[in-house]
DNA sequence: ATTTCTGGTATAGTAATTCTATAACAGATG
DNA sequence: CATCTGTTATAGAATTACTATACCAGAAAT
């Protein structure tokens, strides 16, 4: 499990943590069931304080991503709780993403591209 | 030009001075050359400090969207430098956007149908 | 010419968020 | 019993967001 830190990024670090072990799920470098550092471990190795890397790990519980207990730490666990409410979620992030690209003329076939080819890196 | 601030949103006020006016040129409700309400009235207008309006316009000058003038104030200008350069802009949201709903098992023909969908939404 | 508008900038203070530092608790493991 | 886990509490430092005033330079209007 590599994480890398940008401590001199606008981006607050749990934010950068969460992204970071999202992408990692999707890129299949983590499964569900795979255990990750405990709190402290993994703010040890990539030298934050533990609430960090704890709000971290929160938030990705809140999301359905994790499950943590305090038998077997944080473990991988992807819930999708409704394909409707994930949908929704993802809708209003992409409206501002769209918003974006129409003013700066990229067409729907660039945006369809431009998906389609990181559905195919992602899942290889 | 219709802006509406949630003061309760934990996202920043010129962040969502700056999304919506984003928005506002997506849909055409501005257009090039329009004329934005000074950084002193538009702070007036929705109750906010003139500087929190000034940097909204500052970094819609930067991403290219305004042009500000002591003359003529706020005009809208969207500028495109580069194509290439617009869509590795894009890129970045967008891979965020493509891990979750990688994660979430949702897929490439939801998310192109929902892009599609935003696109014949902005443009009538 | 003086007033009045514009964006831009300087300064200073408050409020909120982020991150750190320490410490303690409950539950599980060995 | 010691040691690990997540969780919570508290307190302080650092950064960011927002506000409050004030002034400048340039342009426009009367």
């Amino acid at each position: 499990m590599l994480i890398e830190i940008d401590f001199n990024s606008p981006e607050a670090i749990y934010i950068q943590l969460r992204n970071q072990i999202v992408m990692a799920i999707a890129q299949e470098r983590l499964h569900d069931g795979d255990s990750l550092p405990s709190v402290r471990n993994l703010a040890g190795m990539i030298g934050v304080n533990m609430h960090t890397v704890n709000k971290a790990y929160a938030m990705l519980r809140e999301e359905g991503y994790l499950k943590l207990d305090r038998r077997k730490g944080a473990v991988v666990s992807v819930e999708i709780t409704s394909k409707e409410t994930e949908l929704t979620k993802i809708n209003e992030y992409m409206q501002m993403i769209v918003a974006q690209a129409i003013c700066k003329d990229i067409t729907r076939e660039e945006m369809n591209r431009m998906v389609n080819e990181m559905y195919d890196a992602f899942i290889i």
